[in-house]
RNA sequence: GACCCUAUCGUCUAGAGGCCUAGGACACGUCCCUUUCACGGAUGCGACACGGGUUCAAAUCCCGUUAGGGUCACCA
């Protein structure tokens, strides 16, 4: 039975950061890597940010990638444990108990105007970290730091040690922007007799230009990636990524390995770069990966989401549909696109397709010799619906795809699209004609 | 400014003294496949920040410089 104790204790921002999501993310991983417990605590001393929508952002961003807590908050408001609240808010008197402890003792004393501060003793101070090592802090010119103010409310530094020792954390694994704060957490610990948790200080995630991603840059909130479509388990596997790897060359892992392997030893000292062309490879690779149920199911949720309706539609068309364009996108926010040509009778034409194959030479008559060839097809599957075109172009001594580019504008009104014969066998013979003559009616009419 | 951390291809990384004329992935270029666009396959471009040591031998150890990042709140 293993006694580690982790936690994640972000505080409600209105959204959840990419590099917190990394953080909850570490943690996590060891915890499932020791078979300790994984606690989630939120930090919502600031009332005016404290809102249920900043809230829910945190839980359901948990959620999405799958992080699931053992103790902890709840999004119904309640707390799970032994060592609750987890709410900050609601933690006020035992914060107030270990305030006067210090008092007490000496370790703190009371400004004039009623704030607290900490005595930061002036010998230097030693953090073993396990991913930075050991660090030294000189600290004679260190000031006492603030633990509560004047009106009695207590500040982060201290709050932190505070629930980190009643809750039994042993080890903290955050952001590294907190290194240099850590000295002053184990002299807090160490003033109320207590022996401070193994730290790990992981390095940050930096935007593309090298600095820290801040709260309002694009990317940097984790629903953005949800919004557009991505895959949760490639976020995640990509989030592993960022600063810790299997070393063996392999990137796509499943979920099980990275637990298997995680260690906090192995972890990267350097910040990383987010790099968003790699995730959206990373993307690719989950999404060709997965089932057809699952995929269904998922671009269904996205479409509605996004405002596409597709009630009233043929199950088996929408099916049909989907399993040709899924190969060729890699992403929820893609989808619309392409499968609206298939849902619109009254579809949209795109002028440089219109132009380049039906409105160049023998265009509209090669249009013409499909809808008369395709009028008679008996057969309506992809393969004899090649051999009918082929067949076409061969008695006509033209290369086929003379005739593929007009029919695939015909029928859709655009230039690229999946497989054409696919696309035909998928749309079904009445529609494909129908599409086809009104194609031939707005030629005519000079309305395209 | 002080203190702390970091430093391998554009990016993410492998590398813990000889296996390194530095490996992989993303991106990019070329070619192949192909009705388009993707996918896939092949191939190319591309890095040990700089300067000193230590050593028979350094990307790997030490020191300095430079660069980047972080922390110094009665924010979290």
């Amino acid at each position: 039975m293993s006694t580690v104790r982790v936690r994640f204790a972000p505080s409600p921002t209105g959204m959840l950061h990419i590099g917190s999501a990394r953080s909850a993310l570490f943690n996590w991983l060891y915890a499932r890597h020791t078979g300790g417990t994984f606690v989630l605590r939120i930090e919502d001393t600031d009332k005016a940010r404290n809102t249920p929508e900043a809230m829910a952002a945190i839980f359901s961003g948990m959620k999405w990638l799958g992080l699931n807590w053992d103790e902890g908050a709840q999004p119904d408001g309640s707390s799970q444990g032994d060592y609750g609240p987890y709410f900050q808010s609601q933690r006020s008197d035992i914060y107030k108990a270990y305030g006067d402890k210090l008092l007490a003792s000496g370790k703190a004393y009371q400004e004039p105007d009623g704030a607290v501060r900490f005595k930061m003793p002036k010998t230097p101070g030693v953090v073993k970290d396990l991913i930075c090592g050991e660090i030294t802090f000189e600290r004679t010119m260190e000031p006492d730091p603030t633990i509560f103010r004047k009106d009695g409310t207590p500040v982060f530094h201290f709050v932190n040690v505070v629930d980190d020792l009643e809750m039994k954390i042993t080890h903290v694994i955050r952001g590294e922007d907190h290194l240099s704060n850590t000295h002053k957490h184990i002299a807090m610990f160490e003033a109320l007799g207590e022996q401070a948790p193994h730290y790990a200080h992981i390095p940050l995630i930096l935007n593309p230009g090298g600095s820290k991603m801040s709260k309002r840059e694009e990317g940097a909130a984790l629903s953005q990636y949800i919004e557009q479509g991505y895959l949760s388990a490639a976020v995640r596997n990509y989030l592993c990524l960022l600063g810790w790897s299997p070393k063996d060359n392999r990137e796509v892992l499943k979920i099980e390995e990275v637990i298997e392997k995680f260690d906090l030893p192995q972890i990267n000292r350097s910040n990383a770069r987010f790099d968003i062309n790699k995730l959206y490879w990373m993307n690719g690779e989950y999404w060709r990966d997965l089932d057809k149920e699952a995929y269904y199911a998922f671009a269904k949720q996205h479409l509605k989401e996004h405002g596409i309706d597709l009630t009233g539609l043929d199950e088996s068309y929408l099916t049909g549909v989907l399993d040709i364009i899924r190969e060729k996108i890699k992403l929820g926010r893609d989808l619309p696109d392409w499968l609206n040509p298939f849902l619109k009778e009254d579809f949209v034409y795109d002028a440089k397709a219109v132009e380049k194959s039906l409105k160049s030479e023998g265009g509209t008559q090669r249009l013409q010799e499909l809808i008369e060839i395709y009028q008679k097809q008996e057969v309506w599957t992809a393969a004899e619906l090649e051999k009918s075109l082929a067949g076409l172009a061969l008695s006509k001594g033209a290369k086929p795809a003379l005739y593929v580019h007009p029919y695939r504008v015909g029928v859709a009104g655009c230039g690229v699209g999946p497989s054409l014969y696919h696309m035909l066998e998928v749309m079904g013979k009445e529609r494909v004609l129908s599409r086809l003559e009104r194609t031939k009616n707005l030629l005519a009419s000079a309305s395209i």
